[in-house]
RNA sequence: GCCCGGGUGGUGGAAUGGCAGACACGGCCGCCUUAAAAGCGGCUGCCGAAAGGCGUGCGGGUUCGAUCCCCGCCCCGGGCACCA
């Protein structure tokens, strides 16, 4: 980005001509387009870069989470944006050089969906309601440069997506295998975890089902370790919970692997446990239903029980499966296995509660001491062998595990030790004998990230019969969808590309044959795990994203959105960076050094969506109350984070208040007279005190509650005190406006103008507090007895402890309050507070 | 089941160990007005005529002093959930 502000004269001119007739009547919306047309003019909310010479003036970055352009900003975008740029407009007039980036997250479902629907291109309906937020959003008032502004469905954009992709799989980030996937059978699209809710598609509320296919991964698991432990930079900075959420979603957990022989196979089956100290009480092995593993070691005898058992299991849907009330089921695969410490023969069988994706896919079970293997135990008629005694009644009677500590029993050679300590002594026996070692296992999964989907990036892989799986060179990059030959409807899953036959048709890039292109799109969170990379110099041409913006501006200092996305899109966007960070492309391992969530806008304690309705409408409120009446009602509703019922708020109310605000711009004359009001200007500095605090700890109800008073005090001072000419008064309405500008900016720079000065007010600065002001002479003192506040005395700021403890006690009120009572003990917290404990 | 939040007037919320209820919404009263709206001013936690008492989900504890810290419980919201 290159610019230098240009000088305010020449435009501001231009502008001041037919303000003469302005109305005197405080009208929101008769204001929006003028002010406008002004900062555009004036470049007002453009960065500035280092040609220009800022290079010494800090800098800021501050992103909201991109929207996603589905028809027109709704409450919960004016939510987002009236807080973060509240944010972004406080740092900005305390002396940052602000970039506040706006991109679009325009790649996705609906889009693909309203075209089948309206049978037209994804693009129309895709960049026209683009088109409408971005004209939103400056009605609106949002301080973005929008020099930012790109969309992920650009093929200047997605182009980078492959390019990137492709290095992930140069480093074998990025790798193919079949899975067992979520698939939902009316979009017609694999589904990631995230995207299943109580297993049914996050979207359109169909269950989901089960089902083979190969698809894409990205390597996430590689970084799980890392994901955890960069969490110590957060701390204190992001929510408590989004960190205890991805720390939940990571899942490690520690305990150890071991191996168990298995009559007729060279290599041993091996499990993961937590639990190594209950591996005498290991009465049987159960494997997997779907993993390979299981149809490995079914014995011939077994085949058909154990074929029409795992038929049972992949044709239930997620929901049934995912029951966890549901009684234990599985089936014998008729080979055994030996326990390594016990050599004890035990049976292997196959069962749906055990995961083929976590662990190794097998377990060792303890019927004994886990609650899922004695359910299971109890099912089929398998043995019982307490291993551990916890003092709690004997599982097999009771049909309850024991799972607390005690010593161990039936251990040989460990039984006697406390149960953590033979747990340790056998995993060094195991590692001793090569039969085991310590483990780490985590929850988290490798990210699935190909969809069968037409509008997304397509995935620049070309497989050639000869050749393989071959990429796309660079410089045939970006690999475009194609505009005309495709069918968005494809049975049976198949991807919409693989109906673009010319499309899909090309050369292999390697040995020059003939070849298929992939004609899987990618998830977009993939999109959205960079953009704020590119933000700097949206059109830069030789990378994803330009090393010097990216150099100035990352990592993002502010970032803020929705709570939904703490283990998704935030856990894509940290990996990628990780990867980055490890192919030696950026230089910082943490993509957003602050968070901030924002709550939602709810109504009459319902969420507000699409498929619910959208209870109130964004553009009708704007009409009725003006976008700062709007913004303002968003940010005073609460703290940020807290959801907002709109039921329970009201835009009159800020209404009032700013044409409040409004009509003092006007009272006040052009010129002051007189000494400026000791007792106002003080009133003054505390208000831009408590203010300034409170946007720093970004309480921003706060910080308005704090301009409320100070309205209320000048109105007062005007009317009634020393008057409009007051230079106190001048100089707490011009604070008054330079911090309003923050939350009503349209109003902010209309009284700016009003109060005779040129534009723009978020040009003028934060106000000061003076720090000489906030000191008072005299304080009110609070008298207790016994805890209870009985008088309240004037006394001298600066006065000592024992000359304020003479003062109360000789006091004739506190000696008629204390009476006949023995005073025990005075505490004296000079020169606010004094307590007399009396006994009684 | 496990892990996080949260519970304060009629309502949204302030106060993070020291005057509970800032600032608003709503309500009531007054001024202005022929009238209404707007505006301006006052009152508004509960009980009580008042004096005074009570009061931050409930019970305990620590402290001179607790909305705030600790222990136990109840209720509400969110996340994860057969993860071995």
């Amino acid at each position: 980005m290159t610019n230098c502000p240009p000088p305010y004269s020449t435009v501001w001119r231009s502008l001041m001509i037919n303000d003469e007739a302005r109305s005197e009547v405080y009208d929101p919306n008769a204001i929006i387009d003028k002010w406008m047309t002004v900062w555009d003019e004036l470049r007002t909310f453009e960065a500035r870069d280092l040609t220009s010479g800022y290079e010494e003036q800090p800098r800021s970055y501050v992103v909201s989470m991109f929207p996603y352009p589905s028809g027109d900003l709704h409450m919960g975008h004016a939510e987002v944006y009236s807080i973060s740029d509240a944010l972004a407009r406080y740092l900005r007039m305390r002396g940052a050089n602000l970039l506040n980036g706006i991109g679009w997250d325009s790649f996705g479902l609906p889009a693909e969906n309203a075209a089948l629907k309206r049978n037209l291109d994804p693009r129309e309906w895709t960049y026209t309601n683009i088109e409408t937020q971005a004209e939103s959003f400056r009605r609106l008032g949002v301080s973005f440069d929008w020099r930012t502004r790109f969309h992920t469905s650009d093929p200047e954009y997605y182009r980078w997506n492959q390019w990137l992709f492709l290095r992930l799989f140069a480093a074998g980030l990025a790798y193919r295998k079949e899975a067992a996937v979520n698939w939902c059978p009316t979009d017609q699209t694999v589904l990631a975890n995230e995207q299943v809710v109580a297993g049914a598609c996050e979207r359109c509320g169909t269950r989901v089902i089960q089902r083979p296919l190969t698809q894409w991964f990205f390597r996430t698991t590689a970084y799980a370790q890392r994901l955890l432990d960069d969490m110590a930079q957060l701390e204190g900075k992001w929510p408590h919970e989004v960190l205890a959420m991805q720390r939940n979603w990571i899942g490690r957990s520690s305990g150890a692997h071991v191996d168990f022989a298995v009559e007729g196979r060279d290599r041993p089956v091996r499990v993961f446990t937590t639990r190594p100290d209950t591996l005498f009480g290991a009465t049987f092995l159960v494997v997997a239903v779907d993993s390979p593993l299981a149809d490995e070691l079914c014995s011939p005898e077994q085949r058909e029980a154990f074929e029409a058992y795992r038929k049972e299991t992949v044709t239930s849907t997620a929901i049934e499966r995912l029951a966890n009330d549901r009684p234990k089921t599985g089936v014998p695969l008729g080979v055994s296995a030996v326990n390594p410490v016990s050599g004890a023969r035990i049976p292997v069988y196959a069962a749906d509660y055990v995961l083929a994706e976590y662990g190794t896919g097998a377990i060792m079970a303890v019927p004994a001491h886990d609650q899922r293997d004695l359910e299971f135990a109890r099912a089929l008629g398998a043995p019982v062998r307490v291993v551990v005694d916890t003092g709690a009644p004997d599982p097999t009677e009771t049909g309850v595990a024991t799972t607390g500590a005690g010593r161990l029993v039936n251990s040989g050679d460990f039984t006697g030790m406390d149960n953590s300590e033979g747990g340790a002594a056998i995993i060094e026996w195991l590692s001793g004998s090569g039969l085991g070692e310590r483990a780490v296992t985590y929850r988290l999964r490798d990210w699935l990230l190909s969809r069968q989907r037409y509008w997304g990036t397509p995935i620049p892989i070309v497989h050639c019969d000869a050749c393989g799986l071959v990429p796309v060179p660079d410089d045939q990059l970006p690999v475009r969808l194609p505009e005309t030959g495709y069918t968005l409807r494809q049975e049976g899953g198949r991807s919409p590309l693989e109906s673009a036959e010319e499309w899909v048709a090309t050369s292999c890039p390697s040995c020059g044959g003939s070849a298929r292109r992939d004609t899987d799109t990618m998830d977009t969170f993939v999109d959205s795990s960079w953009y704020f990379l590119r933000y700097p110099n949206p059109g830069y041409t030789d990378g994803p994203f330009d090393p010097a913006g990216v150099a100035r501006w990352l990592p993002v200092n502010e970032y803020i959105g929705g709570r939904e996305h703490s283990t998704g899109h935030l856990m894509y966007a940290r990996f990628l960076v990780k990867a980055l960070y490890d192919l030696g492309m950026l230089s910082f391992n943490e993509p957003f050094e602050r968070l901030t969530n924002q709550g939602q806008v709810i109504m009459n304690g319902k969420a507000m969506s699409k498929s619910l309705g959208n209870l109130v409408n964004l553009q009708e409120q704007i009409s009725r109350y003006g976008p700062d009446a709007v913004r303002v009602t968003m940010v005073f509703a609460g703290p940020v984070e807290e959801d907002i019922d709109w039921a329970d708020v009201s835009p009159t109310g800020a209404v009032k208040w700013l044409s409040r605000v409004w009509r003092l711009t006007g009272d006040l004359p052009d010129q002051t007279a007189g000494e400026a009001d000791p007792g106002l200007r003080r009133a003054v500095h505390l208000l831009i005190a408590g203010a300034t605090a409170a946007m720093d700890d970004r309480r921003f109800n706060v910080a308005i509650a704090r301009l409320m008073e100070l309205t209320s005090a000048l109105r007062k001072a005007t009317d009634r005190g020393p008057g409009a000419a007051n230079p106190a008064v001048r100089e707490g309405t011009e604070a008054l406006v330079r911090m309003l500008s923050c939350f009503a900016p349209f109003t902010a720079e209309e009284g700016w103008q009003r109060l005779g000065h040129t534009p723009s007010v978020s040009d003028a600065g934060w106000p000061e507090a003076d720090p000489a002001l906030l000191v008072e002479e005299t304080i009110t003192c609070v008298v207790q007895v016994n805890g209870k506040v009985r008088e309240r005395l004037d006394v001298p700021t600066g006065i000592g402890e024992s000359e304020l403890r003479e003062f109360v006690l000789t006091s004739d009120r506190i000696r008629a309050l204390i009476g006949t009572a023995t005073v025990d003990r005075v505490i004296v917290r000079a020169p606010k507070l004094v307590n007399i404990v009396s006994a009684r």
